[in-house]
RNA sequence: GGCGACAUAGCCAAGUGGUAAGGCAUGGGUCUGCAACACCCUGAUCACCAGUUCAAAUCUGGUUGUCGCCUCCA
């Protein structure tokens, strides 16, 4: 396996090339959602993203494992609890239904594991009795903190330093504490909160642990990839690898990849805010695919802006590419079989140049924007240069590059095989014996018949096309 | 206040030293009975200033503007 893909790592600021530290594999690790609402598009961009880098992993022929978790107890979930009158699990059932429904219409793939932090306090609380016995932690009053002083190198994802922390902390300090910086592990149950045993007092974990335990169990003390939206840079990922490298002695993750945001009006969408829309709200307005490649056509690391009207630009961009697949498939099936000319070898390498294109692309910091554009010229080239003509192999393999390096990308641009009511068949062949003879009133009247049951006919040279509108 | 990112055509967006990919939209044309699809033509000196260099959108310094993190957040 040839590698020379390249990833930007956070930690280090830099590209680098990605060596696996288990040849072949990958392991990764996805910062999953809280759920307690239905998730906003942007909580999909990182879903989407990081789906895409597991796909190129996967179309290259690594074998990876694929952690994301969902975040099934915190302080907002136990409002929404509350609000409701039912019970936290309830609300966390409801809305892990809901996300992977999204997934799934997002054409994300589900993680090879899917943890739940309230399926794996037992784990917390060993490495929360870990860090306590190795000296990085310390217990008060039933709540555990982190002593972040201890761990040397605290600061060094989000390149902050301690002292500027403190100096610009904003928010009001526990005298509990030994020191403002030090972040909860281990918390206190209020009345009427969800809690579990521990040794300190019953109670729930805080945040940060939840994915180091996790990380640990089902990919080890070491993982290639983390990732997640860059919001999460500081505080969690941070306190992430405080905690998994104090507690297991080496370092955590080799690259941490982080999204920029999704914004609306230039401003950063989020639900504190107010200003977003969930993924099915616009999956109401637009088909998911539209959504899913409306992200990759920007950088993942660059912010993007939402408007409906950039929504609408990725539609068209999206058909364009349909079309030539399936003006592909319909040149092949009124194509003869018959030896490529050299002429046409010539073509197809050109074509496979492209896909090459498309490779390094990827590989380059997963530059989906320039993989896009190398797809777009697989298809100028096939819509100028190929015709009923063509060699019928040509014709297939052109349009199977498309459609693989679209897979890679999570878009579905392979035309369906489906069969239309005989009524709608008949329609069909009444226009065209309307046509031949010259009737084109009643012609024109099938064909707007045909549009508003959502179906668009194209009269080409090889017969009648049609496609769902 | 501390730290950081970004600024490319009407819009979106690649491109990190050798004179600007790709997409959407617009206008004109070809094909078509008409339309649709498709094709051809149509557009930028890269925020501003100064510097380094034979050569800069691409490096350095500064200016302006926008955004983010420092608090839950993808």
């Amino acid at each position: 396996m040839v590698n020379t893909l390249k990833l930007y790592n956070t930690l280090t600021k830099k590209k680098e090339e990605f060596k696996p530290i288990e040849e072949g594999k990958v392991r990764m690790y996805v910062c999953g959602p809280t759920v307690y609402n239905y998730i906003h598009i942007g909580n999909a961009r990182p879903m989407i993203m990081f789906d895409t880098v597991r796909r190129y992993f996967e179309y290259k022929g690594y074998d990876v494992n694929y952690v994301s978790n969902f975040t099934d107890v915190d302080d907002k979930i136990i409002k929404k609890a509350v609000e409701e009158g039912v019970s936290t699990t309830e609300v966390t059932a409801r809305y892990i239904d809901a996300v992977k429904e999204d997934m799934k219409n997002l054409n994300v793939r589900p993680a090879t594991v899917h943890p739940m932090a309230t399926q794996e306090i037992d784990g917390m609380v060993t490495m929360i009795q870990t860090l306590i016995d190795k000296g990085y932690a310390y217990a008060k009053n039933g709540t555990v903190y982190f002593k972040t002083r201890s761990f040397e190198g605290y600061g060094k994802l989000s390149k902050k330093n301690i002292d500027d922390l403190e100096a610009g902390a904003r928010i009001a300090v526990s005298d509990e504490k030994d020191d403002p910086m030090d972040f909860v592990l281990w918390k206190p149950k209020k009345d009427g909160e969800p809690y579990w045993e521990s040794p300190w007092s019953q109670g729930r974990p805080g945040w940060h642990i939840e994915c180091s335990v996790m990380s640990k169990k089902y990919l080890g003390d070491q993982i290639d990839i983390h990732a997640g939206g860059e919001d999460l840079i500081f505080p969690h990922h941070e306190n992430e690898i405080a905690q998994s490298e104090a507690a297991n002695g080496k370092d955590f993750a080799k690259y941490w990849l982080h999204n920029g945001f999704l914004n609306i009006d230039n401003k950063k969408m989020s639900k504190s805010e107010g200003n977003f829309f969930t993924v099915r709200e616009i999956g109401a307005e637009y088909p998911y695919e539209v959504l899913r490649f409306f992200m990759l056509n920007v950088h993942y690391r660059s912010p993007i802006n939402f408007s409906r009207e950039l929504m609408e630009s990725a539609k068209n961009a999206l058909e364009r590419i349909k079309n030539a697949v399936s003006n592909l498939a319909h040149l092949s099936e009124n194509a003869t079989e018959k030896e490529m000319t050299e002429e046409e070898k010539t073509f197809l390498d050109s074509v496979i140049a492209l896909k090459a294109k498309f490779e390094a692309a990827m590989e380059d910091d997963f530059n989906t924007a320039d993989a896009i554009a190398a797809i777009f010229e697989i298809v100028k080239t096939a819509n100028t240069n190929l015709s009923a003509d063509s060699a019928k192999q040509l014709l297939e393999e052109t349009k199977n590059y498309i459609v693989t390096l679209a897979d890679v990308l999570g878009v579905d641009v392979e035309v369906k095989e489906e069969l239309l009511d005989t009524d709608i068949e008949n329609l069909i062949q009444e226009r065209q014996d309307a046509r031949k003879n010259r009737d084109f009133k009643r012609s024109d009247e099938i064909r707007d018949l045909l549009l508003e049951k959502g179906i668009v006919l194209e009269d080409t040279r090889e017969g009648v096309r049609w496609k769902r509108a």
